[in-house]
DNA sequence: TACCAATGTAGACGAGTGTATACTTGCCGG
DNA sequence: CCGGCAAGTATACACTCGTCTACATTGGTA
């Protein structure tokens, strides 16, 4: 299959069928407004997108199916922007203080809080370009189906091990820690901004308060208190 | 109403009617198997509990209704014991070294590590006597009913208050942190366990392990990396 | 051209659902 | 003893659900 045309503006596939577009973005809208996917029916589903409820049955064996989907496109949408994004903020902090450095603990302090800061807010910012991912995301991670949630831990596990790389590749940390710790504590930090992600949509009067939060958070993880 | 039988074995209010606590024994039944609660239909439950469907209007209005009661039951199973707990466990902690305190950092680490641990554990245990509350409740603590989430939540603040009050009394911590800050690392803590407890259920096999993990987290969250 | 696979549609079946109305039963105060 | 009240039951209605079988429309390809 040549896959000459991938330049959709959409999220999908290209090589997804239109009916599977639509029944993927209509549970997206129904899940993040109301209830939780394994909760959806079929039908109602297909209502939703405007589609015949067998269309179903031509793209997805079940629920969980189409979650899985969701799943691998979602990863897909946050995994390498997110890094990529993170990397940048990390070089854009590293290049400004070659030559000064207070170097506290025998390490950098003064870069970790500008790093954590700037991927704070530009995770936020993604949060609040994709809103109903993140809600259907943290409510699948804890939610009845053991095989979306498998996948979703799958997931962020992915998400904290790119953080772990960068912070090792960056030095970021002092060296004392083995990469055990590393990965461990940013299982933590990665597993907070995505709790969080969600009262930050739930609350859009706090958002500004949330981010500040965020960011305290994350520094007393490293720091501790 | 002289409440003058209050003895009886279950968790549940003595005012409350036989077909109501059925109907709660149910739901918990129920959703800590399978589905969220809010995917739970009135039929289903009245079957598990072996009643007749129209018994569920005579106690509860919708769901929603039945998941508050739950809640509320949920709360005062957990709060008081396992307050009491962590309070003897400081204690039985504290009572062991009023001679010898190394004094590391301006507070006794050693004996923080051991309260950690005591009260680790008795958490476990405690979510090993009561599997399905935890379950239930962590998965509508990200579910998808605003009520039950948002009642969920005082909860859980009322939890990492209490924990607060008690790391202020027992002095485990050093006094330059003000009390929002306490509060604030509270909260992240009871998160955390509450979280880990999900996977202690889901995982039997890494029981150990994780209690393990758990404790080592906590202690990383207070002394940083 | 004729085939074929992929996609989407139509209608129907039985089972399950929420809810309304009406009925039975046990209990407690007067 | 009786009347009322709470708890539980029985039946029924309209609706949605998942799934099945059969049919229509495409686009490419032999």
């Amino acid at each position: 299959m040549d896959a000459e045309l991938d330049d959709l503006p959409a999220h999908h596939k290209a090589t997804d069928a239109p009916g599977k577009r639509q029944l993927m973005a209509a549970a997206l809208r129904l899940s993040s407004t109301s209830r939780s996917l394994s909760s959806i029916g079929l039908r109602e589903l297909a209502r939703e997108a405007g589609l015949n409820p067998n269309t179903f049955y031509r793209h997805f064996r079940d629920v969980d199916d189409l979650g899985m989907a969701l799943i691998d496109d979602i990863s897909s949408q946050l995994r390498q922007p997110l890094r990529d994004l993170r990397r940048e903020a990390a070089a854009r902090a590293a290049c400004c203080d070659l030559l000064r450095q207070p170097q506290l603990f025998g390490i950098d302090l003064q870069r970790g809080r500008r790093v954590t800061h700037e991927t704070v807010q530009l995770f936020f910012d993604f949060v609040d370009q994709h809103p109903s991912v993140f809600i259907i995301g943290v409510r699948e991670l804890h939610g009845s189906s053991p095989v979306l949630r498998q996948a979703l831990v799958k997931v962020m596990d992915e998400f904290a091990e790119d953080m772990a790389i960068d912070l090792l590749e960056f030095n970021l940390l002092p060296d004392n820690l083995d990469q055990g710790k590393v990965r461990q504590i940013s299982a933590l930090v990665s597993h907070g901004l995505f709790n969080q992600a969600l009262d930050y949509l739930a609350q859009p009067e706090r958002k500004m308060a949330i981010r500040a939060l965020a960011e305290e958070q994350i520094i007393m993880q490293f720091t501790g208190a």
